[in-house]
DNA sequence: TGTTTTATTATCCATTTGGATAATTACAAG
DNA sequence: CTTGTAATTATCCAAATGGATAATAAAACA
């Protein structure tokens, strides 16, 4: 690092051509670990700094606030997600007209799933999505809707469609209950493998993430009474 | 209220006996609505005070700490909630020795869901407990470990002995899904409806209560590969 | 070469926050 | 009646917090 001092802190002003780490992806990576961890207003702006060894007037500086830091957090990969998820679910329908249920889901949880086990920054995104999932402010509740109510749109749409017996309604529902059950799951996996007081067979990723598919389809199929 | 002055105001000193309210419940209800629409960090304890119009030194006093306080308000109802959910198992028991799914989900349900429908302080509850799942901090854990694994168990045998296809390891991992769901759901019911394109059917909350046993019902069931 | 822009740290500031202590008043006990 | 104890408000305090401004240095541009 070129723009360092002998302490390892860097000097005011515009930072050397050979600085080749990008602050501001740095600073983004850090803040998703701080409000993974902490949630929103647990997390402090000068804690971000902290972690990402830089000054903390450089948030503002390319934030503005702590709100819109939180924002650019989300976006980021909120919006691969949103896009992963469309893509997945084009290429099902371009081989099949009808995939099964399973199929569906399982291309819905996919690109979270692998975000979540491609190192702690992806594994961070979902434990951000539960806090942000449990919050009641207006300014959450927009941000979650703009980012992703397209794609659930489109896979109620498409679950509706292979499963014309059930209500669009009720296939939105229990979309909803879906949703709420995998954030929370991917969340907390782990912590509670140990309340059936038999031995603790730890279980493989894939393998979770088959159960999950594998139990919602099931409920998916529910007769509607 | 006696021991008001004529702003509203209470005086400093011992409350005149006929102070009919007791300050400790007060807090505890505004404590419980204020970490319901902000988590833990998000609520201030002068805010607390504030709404339940005593001074924010009370609630030193009577809890020690905001910590203390937090901890009060999740223990007051969280040991309702499991016991009614113990007490409702064991009288579905005693009349069926081997009760449907359905009965025993509902089961699980019906405390909080009463709670929820018995005003205001029962509806902030719940959001109070989605929060509290969103975080990771050990405390929060410990909280809820401390206050629901004892009903949960029980739960979990049951349901393991009325489906003894399934492994116990899976129930349990199905309960944690249920479980994710249904906070959820609780949380933010009615703002969901609107993502089928059609109508907004205003479903009514029993309704809702069945979709949501149905549906989880039929995954309990279903087969494990 | 000189000047403007850009990225960065340094410093400062007002407010909020949780908590501590002191003052006050009603009731209880002797 | 006096002394103590319990419940309540008033005031104070230090630390933390988000944000604003100033200083600085490299790069870009003229």
């Amino acid at each position: 690092m070129s723009g360092a001092t002998q302490d390892g802190r860097r000097k005011p002003g515009r930072p050397n051509v050979a600085e080749e780490t990008d602050l501001r992806d740095v600073i983004l990576d850090q803040a998703e670990l701080a409000f993974a961890e902490s949630g929103f207003s647990g997390t402090r702006t000068r804690d971000v700094a902290e972690r990402a060894k830089v000054n903390h007037g450089l948030i503002r500086y390319y934030f503005g606030s702590k709100d819109a830091l939180f924002e650019a957090v989300f976006r980021r990969r909120g919006g691969v997600v949103s896009s992963r998820r469309l893509t997945l679910l084009e290429s099902l329908l371009a081989e099949n007209t009808a995939p099964s249920v399973e199929d569906i889901l399982h291309a819905y949880l996919k690109p979270q799933w692998d975000m979540k086990h491609s190192g702690p920054a992806g594994a961070a995104f979902i434990r951000l999505q539960a806090h942000i999932h449990a919050e009641t402010a207006e300014r959450a509740l927009k941000l979650r809707s703009e980012v992703y109510d397209a794609s659930l749109k489109r896979y109620i749409q498409t679950l509706s469609s292979v499963l014309p017996e059930i209500p669009t309604q009720v296939v939105a529902l229990r979309m909803a209950f879906f949703i709420g059950s995998y954030l929370f799951m991917l969340n907390d996996l782990g912590r509670l493998g140990d309340l059936t007081d038999g031995e603790t067979t730890h279980l493989e990723p894939d393998a979770m993430l088959h159960h999950l598919v594998r139990f919602f389809a099931a409920g998916m199929r529910a007769p509607v009474a």
